[in-house]
RNA sequence: CGCGGGGUAGAGCAGCCUGGUAGCUCGUCGGGCUCAUAACCCGGAGGUCGUUGGUUCAAAUCCAGCCCCCGCAA
């Protein structure tokens, strides 16, 4: 059987077990990779290629770096010049226009982290934590030009454990998209797959996420603090402040029994965490990161104060 | 050349400004109290103070370089 080949388009790392199974397949052939340009991030702004583009280099991929691609002719032309069965879209962070995705022979194939119609665009995976949801999921679709809106064509349902965090589910979401995207790509290819219109019911939107948002409002409940805890983990994490520093909160645990207190004091610290007042319930801190220090746990930070 | 915090016992911190005996909370080990405990009491072990050099009678502390960790911002 001939090689399907592939234009893979994405930038952060959740999508690199994708583009590396599509390199090891026998069945695949990556032409090229387009993904962001390099930007200055981290600690003395040094200029950071994406993990995609680290994959592509140390694989001998050809990359392109467009600034956007909708607006680089020659990016567009070099493009066309591959023929390409598919273009892959996952997590790529750029808007697609109508001329690219008519390039390849096939289709224009976009990978996204919820079960569509629900969490549309930039955050789904950390807002389905945050709002406490037990169920999300990937999907492969058709990319239209208009945000997460195209035909389904595959999905798989993924469960959202209650102590589960946004890194976890990051990772299963990434382990389990290589296998949807294939199945996806073979199905269409062989006409076997007939892609779905999205129910106008359910559609909402997943919000880029806030530094607001991930401050922690203590008068709300444990269950809501702890769910704020989860569904923003390391990206950028829940914080508080303490004696002007920014306490960030890595792990807690929602108990339901209450004390006396305002809420946001600290009512109680055991070896097991330092228990606060919340809205409603108690919030107990197990690993806690202050400003400029390491994680820790809540315990050892506590033994700190009181020294 | 983006801004900033930090490296002291197994853990978390104070001491540094104003050089002069290594301190606190916890853990650990031993003993005691208690019906019992994440409680309490007594006692012990455990540290080349990140690293290299400089100043000094004397450096965790002052000066210079280097290594490592982290927060903000992007």
């Amino acid at each position: 059987m001939e090689k399907i080949s592939i234009v893979y388009f994405g930038t952060p790392d959740i999508g690199l077990q994708s583009l590396e199974h599509f390199y090891n397949s026998d069945k695949f052939e990556v032409l090229a990779v387009v993904t962001q340009p390099d930007k200055p991030s981290g600690r003395g702004h040094k200029l950071t290629p994406s993990p995609i583009k680290v994959f592509a280099l140390n694989h001998n991929l050809p990359v392109f770096q467009p600034k956007s691609i909708r607006k680089e002719p020659d990016i567009i032309n070099a493009l066309k010049e591959l023929k390409p069965d598919f273009f892959v879209t996952f997590a790529f962070g750029q808007i697609l226009s109508q001329e690219v995705l008519d390039i390849p022979k096939y289709e224009t194939i976009n990978l996204h982290v919820s079960l569509l119609p629900k969490y549309r665009g930039a955050n789904p995976i950390q807002r389905a934590i945050i709002n406490g949801d037990k169920m999300t999921g990937i999907c492969t679709m058709i990319t239209e030009l208009g945000l997460d809106c195209g035909d389904i064509c595959m999905k798989e349902p993924i469960e959202i454990t209650p102590k589960m965090n946004c890194v976890e589910l990051f990772e299963i979401c990434a382990s389990h998209s290589p296998e949807l995207l294939e199945k996806t790509l073979i199905g269409i290819k062989e006409g076997k797959l007939t892609p779905q219109k999205q129910s106008e019911d359910g559609v909402c939107f997943a919000e880029k996420l806030k530094k607001e948002e991930c401050e922690i409002d203590w008068t709300k409940s444990a269950q809501e603090i702890h769910n704020l805890v989860r569904g923003v983990y390391k990206c950028p994490g829940a914080f508080f402040n303490y004696q002007d520093k920014i306490i960030k909160v890595m792990e807690t645990e929602p108990l339901k029994e209450e004390i006396e207190g305002s809420c946001g004091d600290f009512v109680r610290t055991s070896k097991l965490g330092i228990d606060v007042k919340t809205g409603k319930g108690i919030l107990r801190l197990i690993k806690v990161k202050p400003e400029g220090k390491g994680e820790m746990y809540a315990k050892d930070w506590a033994n700190g104060l009181r020294g």
